[in-house]
RNA sequence: GCCGCCUUAGCUCAGUGGUAGAGCAACGGUUUCGUAAACCGUAGGUCUCGAGUUCAAAUCUCGAAGGCGGCUCCA
């Protein structure tokens, strides 16, 4: 048997142990500098900077967090306390209730004391009984659980910091950093309610967010990074730039204004552009329904607490010498109020059956911008990235089995062609898989669910599986971006769907002259305008390219003076289909300016009785600066090559 | 939907039980001005809504609506 020595001791040897260094990988997995290991291993120092050393500390300190909760609230029982991407949270149940944002300086206070005491950190091993006697007895019921959790056999650590008598202990996998003086760096960020195992039937816990880095500096930069991505949130920017109104008499759903209603059209133009090119038609197809057809797809059954339901006088109508309506309200309209469609899709099965089609017509792509409706719970819609009413670049592509990898890899370039233009390079892809309430069998599911991991596989992309994830109807790939809070939302999707064209027994007849069932794919690029529109308002901080800006130019007059020019310059560059307006207010040029842009109007011209002179401009781009002067029909050129929507496929 | 917080002028926000304020925007006037805010004035509020406590409520209590941060759910 070989001796044992801690990393740090092994480290130390071989000359590598530098102060910032708060753990150690062995074969891959981070392990504590302080705990011995055989003494042979090879180690590979982390220092506190790297990502997993991130980590390390962040957990560490979710560990201190709950001791100080546990010094403070008495009573309060700890659950899980993960490290997260930009920091860490700890689930607590709490008597009494939530924490107040009051608590948060008070816990922080007794974890800074905690901090300077700088107690190391001890790992021990026990037995699962013996967890869970002593976890037992501390009254730790959701420990309990989480210890009886692991399976048989497996080690199970217990992690102690804290002076001789006032020791802090929780299960553990570890690693840790060696002592609780190197957690100097911290700040508790808020509260929220988060349900015990992330299941909405469980008892909500409190959790407390918050983030640990090596040192203040660097904290101090995270907490400003933050503060600038929030001048980012689409919400803020869609106010200031008058881009989108929202107000309580249609809650969740947005009122475009006239510049954000520009934005959001030329978006829709830009994808009919590409429709063109890649063989889909358009069609415009009814708002609400006869509950009948949702039956027919399953929508109502698997989707009815997402669906909008319209009554009209008609339904509670008695004829003379009728009976009324057994039935109560409920049941009336649950059985005949028409419905918002909150898809597009059975629309496109109807047209699909509405005659008879051949093999020769597919694959069949039809396109749809129809306006949805969905019911979404109070607290999850989210500006313009969750709303009650939106738009999507929908489209449904019929097609014969034996076509369908050939249609989601050409759907996958098109996607990227898309992404790649509004300059989106950090995507997420999953594959989401069936979920528990769906219709269709489970050979239809297995079908599915590998012709589309077959799509992604041939366009050569990684992804992720989600499972339980799809939707009711067949499973989805779904293209995620991350908005400037770093929340992810899913835009562009690709979903098979196997059930539908069964539902509404859709046919075409084959090249053997037979029937045959056509498969049906749904899938979006921009997912929902809505949702577009707010990621890449983030994603350009407003700061719209020229193409699509609402107003590309802004005139400037120095003074009054120079009006009649201003008019002059605006008609000559609207004659050739550019944006432009002048402001000839009497502010003095450089509160003009300012105006300008507050606005993110890409250029600004100034006009004084030097430009009148030589019929030119003086230009000022929002991304360039200074340009300097230039003739107006040499500027006219320059924005009109600017003009042009990012590109077409060729 | 669940947990917590918030809601005062178009916007951003002061105002801790004695009857409402600022800056910006708007409007009127003065200024004729050269690259990120000229000056003076005017108007604008059932303090989100509804109940209650109180001699008195923006302020305290309860309820509702909307929003914010999460959870759950989703494009």
């Amino acid at each position: 048997m070989s001796s044992r020595l801690t990393p740090r001791e092994i480290l130390k040897e071989k000359g590598l142990l530098a102060d910032d260094v708060v753990a150690v990988t062995i074969g891959g997995k981070t392990v504590d500098l302080h705990t011995p290991v055989d003494a042979t291993a090879e180690v590979t120092p982390v220092k506190a900077t790297d990502p997993r050393g991130l980590e390390v500390i962040r957990h560490s300190t979710a560990h201190v967090m709950a001791d100080a909760v546990q010094r403070l609230f008495p009573g309060t029982k700890v659950t899980i306390g993960p490290a997260i991407e930009d920091g860490f949270y700890y689930d607590f149940d709490k008597p009494g209730g939530a924490f107040t944002e009051e608590d948060l300086a008070t816990i922080e206070k007794t974890m800074a004391e905690i901090v300077a005491k700088a107690t190391p950190f001890r790992r021990e091993a026990t037995t699962r009984a013996k967890a869970i006697e002593d976890f037992g007895k501390m009254g730790e019921t959701f420990k309990v659980q989480i210890i009886e959790a692991i399976p048989e056999g497996e080690e199970i650590s217990l992690y102690k910091h804290g002076a001789a008598g006032e020791e802090w202990v929780d299960v553990c996998e570890g690693p840790h950093v060696p002592h609780t003086g190197l957690l100097a760096a911290v700040k508790l960020t808020s509260v929220a309610g988060a349900y015990w195992r992330g299941d909405e039937r469980n008892p909500m816990l409190q959790r407390i967010y918050g983030t640990a880095f090596p040192s203040k500096k660097a904290l101090d930069e995270h907490l400003k990074l933050i503060e600038e991505a929030k001048a980012r949130d689409h919400r803020k920017l869609g106010k200031e730039i008058e881009l989108f109104h929202f107000d309580a008499v249609a809650p969740a759903m947005p009122f475009f204004l006239p510049r954000g209603a520009y934005v959001y059209n030329e978006l829709v133009g830009y994808i009919r552009g590409l429709y063109q090119e890649f063989g889909y038609e358009e069609v415009i197809t009814p708002q609400a329904f006869d509950p009948r057809l949702f039956r027919t797809s399953g929508h109502l059954g698997n989707y009815n607490e997402n669906m909008y339901r319209l009554w009209t006088e008609d339904l509670f109508e008695v004829e003379p010498g009728q009976k009324p309506d057994p039935r109560g309200p409920r049941e009336v309209l649950q059985d005949a109020s028409f419905a918002l469609k909150p898809m597009n899709c059975p629309s496109h099965c109807v047209i699909f059956g509405s005659k008879k089609r051949s093999y020769r017509d597919l694959p069949w792509r039809v396109a749809d911008f129809g306006r949805l409706h969905r019911y979404e719970r109070g607290g999850v819609v989210h500006g313009l990235s969750r709303v009650r009413s939106f738009c999507q670049d929908d489209a449904h592509i019929f097609c014969a089995a034996e076509s369908v990898s050939v249609e989601i890899e050409s759907f996958i370039k098109l996607l990227y062609l898309v992404y790649h233009a509004f300059k989106f390079e950090d995507i997420g892809i999953r594959l989401a898989t069936r979920p528990e309430k769906r219709i269709g069998g489970d050979d239809l599911w297995d079908f599915a669910e590998k012709a589309l991991a077959q799509g992604l596989e041939r366009a050569g992309l990684a992804y992720e599986l989600a499972p339980g994830e799809g939707a009711f109807y067949g499973p989805k790939v779904e293209f995620h971006v991350k908005d400037a809070l770093k929340r992810s939302w899913q835009l562009g999707t690709i979903q098979y769907d196997p059930n539908l064209p069964e539902r509404f027994d859709l046919t075409y007849v084959g090249e053997d002259g037979k029937e045959h069932r056509p498969v049906m794919l749904h899938r979006a690029i921009l997912g929902s305008l809505e949702r577009f529109f707010s990621v890449y308002l983030e994603h350009c901080g407003g700061n719209f390219p020229a193409w699509i800006a609402p107003r590309q130019a802004m005139v400037l007059t120095v003074s009054d003076k120079s009006d009649e020019y201003a008019r002059k310059v605006v008609a000559r560059l609207k004659a050739k289909g550019l944006r432009v307006e002048a402001d000839t207010s009497a502010d003095k040029l450089g509160a003009k300016i300012r105006n300008a842009r507050m606005t993110r109007v890409p250029y600004m011209l100034v006009v004084g009785p030097k430009e009148a002179e030589t019929e030119s401009v003086g230009v000022r781009s929002r991304d360039a600066g200074e340009l300097g002067a230039m003739h107006v029909d040499a500027f006219a050129e320059r924005l009109l090559g600017e003009s042009r929507p990012p590109r077409s496929a060729s």
